[in-house]
DNA sequence: ACGCTTATGCCGGTGACTGGCACTATCTCT
DNA sequence: AGAGATAGTGCCAGTCACCGGCATAAGCGT
């Protein structure tokens, strides 16, 4: 599968890719992600810190490639199969989709990468920043004239809160296999129909202001 | 109220400081915020880089001091009344009062970082982490011990997905004033109670393994 | 085997950020 | 008011991420 039909050129390149990534987890997790440095990483993959840079955006970059694999795969799925109406169930069943089509070993890179990020500010805010590209290119997805864009973000955001509640609760978990994953997603996504009685209770006008003047 | 039982001293720094969150935005504006140096900050406002970053973390943190400002001013707000079990008027009730508090001027000030902030995907990384962490702080406070923490983030993502969404609105409006902020504001966050029929129809496990298989 | 494309390496430069240390301005206490 | 404590500041030198440009080599189609 990871070969299917790549010329030798390709190949070569996927695997200094592929060595770029692992060493590069491996070394932020034992050094550190601000104490490694780059010459460090590519010195020990034999490639020159140019070469990196072809390849990867920034340091941050390469320490977040399994995630933005996922969202790359999560939005072809999205862009193949543009949602309805009702968007939520489809957004939910794109990302399942795209989890399930990742690698082999690719759940021991993400939770490495996790996990470097849970204690690494700059690389929570890369993070962040690519899933809310990915957002915004999935949000005009599929809108229908007369739907309304704020709705579908508040969805999307649901969702998202949603997936990364998953993702700490996988996390912390004793077995952070690809079954274990999908069981946490079940748990999170069927919380949120109970959000809704919480929406009613939204605030009016009169409650607000009281809080301005308070 | 800005030099209210102020030292000599801390009046000063405020001095510099405001100096260089001005020049700053001026300098991000013209030239780009990658296209300016620090150099280039630091001698027009006659500061040494080092000044600099004793009073800013980093070139992005002074792009966004008009948002960081706000969202103390919000956490102080949360903190001294933590919101009840139902904590959404709570939170909007906060923010409506933050953006109240705010100095003279802050409207245009915060205008200007926010322009800047949507063309340049390095502001926007450290703007959402920012807000990750204020919520992150805000999360915990006043959650009693049977209630949900997922349902807290879930809240509050719902929130500031609103708040965004009015700022975009603001933002591209004629009259960029505070009360313009305010009506944006009453419009999105009007807009929260309308999702509860859209969660009634989340998804449910056999959709979504149909998605898996797809 | 031959050009053509593409990936890579090397080199030098820029600019953000940091630690150390001396210096000066402000504060505080008597 | 003056002396010592307490910041805040400037200067300097260093590290490191990142990006041009150009030469080289490795793979590719004919």
């Amino acid at each position: 599968m990871t070969d299917a039909g790549l010329t030798l050129r390709e190949r070569k390149k996927l695997r200094t890719r592929h060595a770029l990534v692992d060493e590069a987890l491996r070394l932020f997790t034992e050094k550190g992600f601000a104490a490694a440095t780059l010459d460090e990483l590519v010195e020990a993959v034999e490639v020159s810190q140019r070469t990196f840079f072809r390849m990867f955006a920034s340091k941050e970059d390469v320490a977040l490639a399994p995630e933005k694999e996922l969202w790359a795969a999560y939005s072809a799925r999205v862009e193949a199969h543009p949602p309805g109406p009702s968007p939520l169930p489809d957004y939910v069943a794109a990302l399942r989709a795209a989890v399930e089509e990742m690698a082999d070993g690719w759940e021991a890179r993400f939770l490495t990468s996790r996990a470097l990020c849970d204690r690494t500010p700059a690389l929570v805010a890369h993070s962040l920043r690519h899933c809310a590209d990915v957002t915004d290119r999935v949000v005009a997805l599929g809108l229908a004239p007369g739907q309304s864009e704020l709705e579908r973000r508040l969805l999307i955001e649901l969702f998202l809160t949603a997936w990364r509640w998953a993702l700490a609760r996988w996390a912390e978990d004793g077995a952070p296999d690809r079954a274990a994953l999908r069981s946490r997603m079940d748990d999170a996504f069927a919380a949120l129909p109970d959000l809704a009685p919480l929406l009613s209770a939204a605030p009016r006008h009169e409650e607000a202001r009281r809080g301005v003047h308070a």
